[in-house]
RNA sequence: GGAGACGUCGCAUAGUCCGGUCGAGUGCACCACCCUGCUAAGGUGGAGUCCCCUCCGGGGGACCGAGGGUUCAAAUCCCUCCGUCUCCGCCA
């Protein structure tokens, strides 16, 4: 949720937000509008409510032979207060539904735009050059036995896989190498439920446009999260936290699940794109004024591993229109993937700034005591896709693939063997 | 799965049977001041969260697990849900 004092403040940075998306930008005015008329139903109701506070007290009060006469001015009163507090409601609610339409304040400088209007931040290694015809991933899952596709499809159905041998042990240490980096950088690793309730899940704002993407287990009333930063956002959802020590940081280690709705047809091939993988995400809780150099810090952190893993790679600054609700900048690092002569995302991280503290009433007290909602952050720091880029750049003309040497302590193994 | 007890202001509790004088008492912890040469003890006062209005002095509203209902009036009565605990049963 954006700051509503803001709307009366400065309406035209709200606009300027959202044209830079590519929605409505009327949608403040609306806002605008409907902030008026609620604040004058919740005026009119508890002018109305004070009256009937004050009128209780003297029917308390009165002796029993005036009782019945004060009681029966009451019920008239009691009928307008009911009535008064029924159109607050209902404009409070009007208000809600309005202002939740509106995406998160983006940060000055995001580029304006959709999905292909990203601008490059910066270019770091160099693709490999092959002297023999690279093999895809699925190709190199299949002669390492590091990926069987075919057993979870049979098992799951599509986009469903196993990791078997050397690529679960290869997964395993992506994480415990992602976990060292956090854990060495103040990041305490939290597992994290993987079902969480319908508030949390609107409150990380995953429930506005692309609910589809969501699995949702109605028997239950839970919802299946795509990503630990949900239950991350909602570990301090309704606290006071105390930042007089810095910010808060967590590195989540979860599995995630998603429907992939939207994207029938698209990456079918190998496991770039799948209903369930595992994720270590950083979350961070920050002051307001602290958010951008801790994102800042969250990138760094990513780049960090992508250089551990060798891979060539570069940094994005997604176009706003391609942010999502919560956030208000967000930076993906892509990988070179050789077959596919491209960059791929393998790590986003989101600056949400008070967005989602707002909803769920994460707050942080200042230095005059007073609460003002917190800002957060996310960053995934190793998941299942990063194998994609790691087995493709990383091959040898027989199939056989260089374990990275920051990784082989972990892996247990110089060289993945093809079986 | 069955039976029962409970959920109150940071913590612990009173209030609920018999609705109004209860946004709510007490203890501990906390903050400020006073006092005691230090410490301990004592005294006085203060303190929650959210929202609205403001001539910025303040005024008003909401919040007793959550949501409904009854009533002029609900922490208190009724219903639903959630959570915790105890006992029994069943299963990993």
């Amino acid at each position: 949720m954006i700051d509503p004092v803001l709307l009366r403040s400065d309406p035209d940075r709200i606009r300027a937000s959202q044209i830079a998306r590519g929605e409505d930008p009327d949608v403040v005015d609306r806002a605008i509008a409907a902030d008026l008329l609620r604040r004058t139903a919740l005026g009119d109701f508890e002018g109305l409510r004070a009256e009937q506070n004050a009128h209780s007290r003297t029917v308390a009060q009165a002796p029993k032979e005036e009782k019945a006469a004060l009681v029966a001015q009451a019920q008239t009163l009691a009928a307008r207060v009911k009535a008064a507090q029924q159109a607050a409601t209902d404009a409070e609610a009007a208000f809600d539904a309005i202002v939740s339409d509106i995406g998160n304040v983006v940060i000055d400088g995001v580029p304006a735009g959709g999905e292909d209007d990203w601008a490059l931040v910066r270019e770091v290694g160099t693709p490999r050059a092959f002297d023999f015809e690279p093999r895809d991933h699925v190709e190199l899952g299949e002669l390492t036995g590091a990926i069987d596709i075919p057993r979870g499809t049979k098992v799951s159905g599509s986009r469903f896989y196993f990791l078997r041998g050397w690529g679960a042990r290869l997964e395993l240490a992506l994480m415990r190498l992602g976990l060292d980096t956090a854990i060495e950088a103040g990041f305490e690793p939290l597992i994290t439920p993987t079902l969480v309730k319908p508030e949390i899940m609107r409150g990380t704002g995953f429930l506005g446009a692309h609910a589809d993407e969501i699995y949702y287990l109605p028997a239950d009333e839970l919802y299946l999260t795509g990503t630990s930063e949900v239950a991350l956002a909602g570990y301090h959802a309704d606290e006071i936290l105390d930042l007089s020590a810095g910010p808060i940081r967590y590195a989540g280690w979860s599995a995630c699940y998603r429907r992939e709705a939207g994207a029938a047809g698209k990456d079918n091939r190998g496991i770039l794109r799948v209903h369930q993988f595992h994720k270590l995400e950083m979350f961070c809780y920050t002051a307001q004024e602290d958010a951008e150099a801790e994102h800042l810090r969250l990138l760094g952190l990513q780049e960090r591993m992508l250089q551990a893993c060798e891979l060539a790679y570069r940094v994005i600054d997604v176009a706003a229109g391609d942010l999502g609700s919560s956030a208000a900048r967000k930076y993906d690092v892509e990988a070179w993937v050789p077959t596919q002569e491209t960059y791929r995302e393998l790590t986003s991280t989101s600056n949400c700034t008070t967005f989602q503290a707002r909803r769920l009433g994460i707050r942080s007290r200042g230095e005059d005591g007073r609460t003002s909602p917190v800002a957060t952050l996310n960053g995934t720091l190793a998941t299942t896709r990063w194998i994609v880029a790691i087995l493709e750049t990383h091959q040898r003309a027989d199939g056989a693939i260089s374990v990275p040497a920051a990784l082989a302590p972990y892996l247990g193994t110089d060289v993945i063997p093809v079986r």
